[in-house]
RNA sequence: GCUCCGGUAGUGUAGUCCGGCCAAGCAUAUCGGCCUUUCGAGCCGACGACCCGGGUCCAAAUCCCGGCCGGAGCACCA
């Protein structure tokens, strides 16, 4: 198995999909699986990328047996080449590529293709030597001329580049095409099954003449569909231009649908496996289902995420109370028993508590529950303690709400810091914390009646999701 | 336009190869109920699909033909 990301820039969601497809197979099979980088588009390639997709994969738990990077097999492909055309399955052409395209829509060679293999090894050599500009000439790798798709016909596998590459500089002239190096690298990294997405398939056709030329076996292929990530931005090229521009914050915005961003909202990497996992390899097209992903991670992260309560836009109400009131509310609910289980303690007495304007809006002159501390009547500017207990009909006193049912709210009482939650779509909320809640940085809190939010620093977190 | 590929509930899938056990399973979403001092989690229920038309067959989501719709590729990117 292989994966065979450009060191364009990091691993998204889309590429997770190859790398996890990938990493299923091998973790039920075996074999190895090999992370090749693929790097001979030097005004594509990012430096750090190289870095950074390895450690996405490991994010994701996928442990890769080999590491490929292309541009240090240049010497393999020079020689695959130079076979190719010493036994006339490739030509170097200095044609115009208008010319080159258009005969081959017409089923037609230029001239070069019949040419000797003495005449066309000559160009190969001035062409890796580099005594040909940008452009002079380029090499063919010879197909089907009458191939019903053209789209399969004579492809490209070398051209000149100039611009220097990251790692190699101004070594290498040639540079060889996708097409060419991965049928050279499958084989030789002795690949036999390639999972990759459908927009290959045409690719895998032209491979596989060059497997066919020297008689390699062939591996099992397999494509699947493509997936649309709706509302996420995905594209490198656009990512890197808003990091330049200050749009982005950098690989890691939330606004991104990185993996890095991912990680930094608060995603297990457990869920975006089992994602694709339960999507399988069907050629259909999906689209990739937010809603979906979020359930399965808000089962992985609901039992060890610590609850906490976040006032956004408080409203502060003046508080006139003899005494205190205990209140006592568990950090983890869903584990443990009542006894045992770690709880947040405060004592609130005379002074202000807040709510949330929503909340404000909702219930002001009615009769709430705060959340493990006691009902409350919520008055124009202050609240009143009613007690633990309300023991007469609800509906005296919220007329209109439903017997039985007083709505429980959050709040805060001095036990609170200023708190900014940054949302994927770019905007934020700003409000007031549970200072507990900082004792927790670095990890996915729940915020009771709000989501589930990355709490990165002592002033602001990214929220994960409802 | 040319060459391939594919169409199961709103979404994602199981079943299609080797027709019957599929009056179509699961997940998610939505709605309702229970439970609960979160609108969370859990439990129960409801909702909701085989693209259309022919054909073969005792029997078709499954096989065949036609149509419609969708997608991919057609670079000196990967």
């Amino acid at each position: 198995m292989r994966m065979a990301p450009s060191a364009s820039g990091p691993l998204h969601i889309g590429h997770a999909r190859m790398a996890i497809l990938n990493d299923e197979y091998f973790r039920r099979y075996g074999g190895k699986l090999v992370l090749r980088i693929e790097d001979t588009n030097p005004t594509n390639n990012e430096p750090e990328a190289y870095q950074m997709i390895q450690d996405d994969l490991h994010w994701l738990d996928v442990n890769f047996t080999d590491l490929v990077i292309q541009s240090k097999r240049f010497e393999l492909y020079y020689s695959e080449m130079k076979n190719l055309i010493e036994m006339r399955k490739a030509y170097v052409a200095t044609s115009p590529t208008e010319e080159f395209k258009s005969r081959k829509q017409q089923g037609m060679p230029i001239k070069e293709r019949d040419e000797t293999p003495e005449e066309n090894l000559e160009r190969w050599d001035k062409m890796v030597s580099g005594d040909y500009a940008k452009g002079e000439a380029y090499a063919v790798v010879k197909t089907d001329l009458t191939h019903p798709n053209p789209a399969i016909r004579d492809f490209i596998a070398f051209r000149i580049v100039d611009t220097p590459h990251p790692l190699e500089g101004d070594r290498y002239k040639a540079y060889p095409m996708m097409n060419f190096s991965v049928a050279v690298d499958d084989h030789y990294n002795g690949l036999t099954h390639v999972i990759r997405g459908k927009d290959h398939t045409a690719n895998t056709e032209k491979q596989k003449y060059i497997f066919g030329y020297r008689n390699w076996k062939l591996p099992f292929y397999l494509h699947y569909g493509k997936v649309s990530i709706e509302h996420t931005i995905l594209k490198t090229s656009l990512i890197k231009k808003g990091i330049r521009s200050g749009e982005f914050t950098g690989w890691d915005d939330p606004k991104l649908g990185t993996l890095v961003a991912l990680k930094k909202r608060g995603f297990s990497p457990l869920a975006i496996r089992k994602y694709y996992v339960e999507s399988g390899i069907g050629s259909v097209d999906t689209t990739f289902s937010w809603e979906i992903f979020y359930s399965f991670n808000r089962k992985i992260i609901d039992n060890v995420s610590p609850r906490h309560f976040f006032v956004n836009q408080p409203v502060s109400l003046k508080f006139e109370f003899e005494g205190k009131l205990k209140a006592s509310i568990p950090l983890y609910p869903q584990t443990g028993n009542s006894a045992t289980q770690e709880k947040r303690e405060y004592l609130v007495g005379k002074g202000s508590i807040s709510i949330t304007s929503q909340d404000y809006q909702k219930f002001k002159g009615e009769l709430v529950r705060l959340k493990d501390l006691g009902y409350f009547k919520i008055g124009d500017e202050n609240i009143e303690y009613i007690g633990q207990e309300i023991l007469e009909d609800v509906q005296k006193w919220n007329p209109g709400r439903p017997l039985g049912k007083v709505p429980i709210i959050h709040w805060l009482s001095g036990n609170d810091v200023p708190f900014k939650v940054i949302k994927p779509d770019g905007t934020s909320e700003e409000g007031l914390l549970e200072k507990d809640a900082l004792r927790f940085t670095g990890k996915v809190n729940q915020f009771e009646r709000y989501g589930y939010v990355n709490v990165l620093d002592e002033k602001e977190g990214y929220f994960t999701h409802p």
